[in-house]
DNA sequence: CAAAAGAAAGTAATTGATTGCTTTCTAGTG
DNA sequence: CACTAGAAAGCAATCAATTACTTTCTTTTG
């Protein structure tokens, strides 16, 4: 058969690994991930995962590292080139949770990073990625109430936080349903009463 | 010393475990917690804490009926007996808010346990008691809304999710800073965004 | 009402399974 | 030929659970 195909680039090994695991996450517990287990999806055996990745936790650091810069990069870059920074605001928040939707394993990967307390490269990755994108909610809400489309009122950072928690909501909800599709349902209808929450209550 | 306390019984012990669970699940993963580190957390062998339990999954069953009790029974309650729906449903999330401040344990409990996709017991306590929890909600909200306190075109599941989300939002954001003081601070922050939200725009 | 009997609660040691990781050796690749 | 990628076996550590046995509390009975 041609479909062994052992001796791929470390570099692509390290890729699929990555790939790997978050799909991996949308079906188990990360927390009980094996080795072994990751191995067998990618078709190596255990020993020789360790020819592309020094150690476990290095590996978690990668998947981190790939989750970080979907949030921070690709997913954050939605809220630019749109008419109003609300309007930026909104599409950030259905792209990501259309991201959620696509890897339901990255959520879980995360909320996994955030239980253990000690300082691992991992959880100070997404940490990180955390702070980063929480700033950029934080100035979109800025500059909305500069342009008078939210209240002047507004505590924006009780608002940052209510829109990760709509997001986290969402999240939770579609794991304790086991149904993604809801949740992207739902997720414009819990947007909009985000965005009554925080808009100027004038006309 | 007179602080060997030993043969006590089995009820106080489960009590006693389930307790030192709960406060060991906020230093620490619930997922990387032993039976020895528990054992050893109520000043016991780690084999004598199966006198007290069949078996590791029957003691997390244990404790998450606890975490599931609180939370339809003492925290629901809160919401009666107040002037309006409305004043009931802020009581609720403040007393949520409380229970997790005092209890950070039980919400890493919680989310470790809606890890696991098999449907284990004690997911399956977690589960009814958040479905539970959500159809107090929603009842809040719907005799709200007869009320004319809430917007009457309110998509009140939608805002369910919203209320939920509200909390678990603050709940991840006090497991990154690692301070539960500044999350119930903000806790009647945001609560006040929700409810403006909600709330019918007139006046 | 004491003493024997038995149930309940405890310890220390051990079990088998699983874990992350290492070692040894082999086989393809540039 | 040197180097990388791989399999296969083995390593020490850790885990939940069980074992064999001891100690304390409770209950029955002569």
């Amino acid at each position: 058969m041609s479909d062994t195909r052992p001796y791929i680039r470390s570099e692509q090994r390290q890729s699929d690994t990555v790939e790997a695991v978050i799909r991996l996450c949308g079906e188990r517990d990360p927390a009980t991930l094996s080795t072994a287990a990751i191995a067998e999806a990618i078709n190596l055996s255990q020993g020789a995962l360790f020819k592309h990745f020094p150690n476990k936790k290095t590996l978690w650091e990668s998947v981190a590292r790939w989750v970080a810069q979907q949030l921070t990069g690709r997913i954050a870059a939605t809220a630019d080139g749109h008419s109003s920074p609300l309007a930026g605001l909104r599409a950030m928040f259905l792209a990501h949770v259309d991201f959620i939707v696509r890897h339901p394993g990255a959520p879980r990967l995360m909320l996994g990073e955030l239980q253990k307390p000690d300082q691992s490269a991992a959880r100070t990755v997404i940490m990180n990625a955390m702070t980063i994108y929480r700033g950029r909610i934080g100035q979109l809400l800025e500059t909305a109430m500069a342009a008078g489309e939210v209240r002047a009122d507004l505590d924006t950072d009780a608002a940052a936080v209510l829109y990760l928690g709509a997001i986290q909501g969402l999240a939770v909800q579609a794991l304790v349903s086991g149904d993604m599709a809801t949740a992207a349902q739902a997720a414009p209808r819990v947007l909009d009463i985000f965005l009554a929450g925080i808009r100027e209550p004038q006309s």
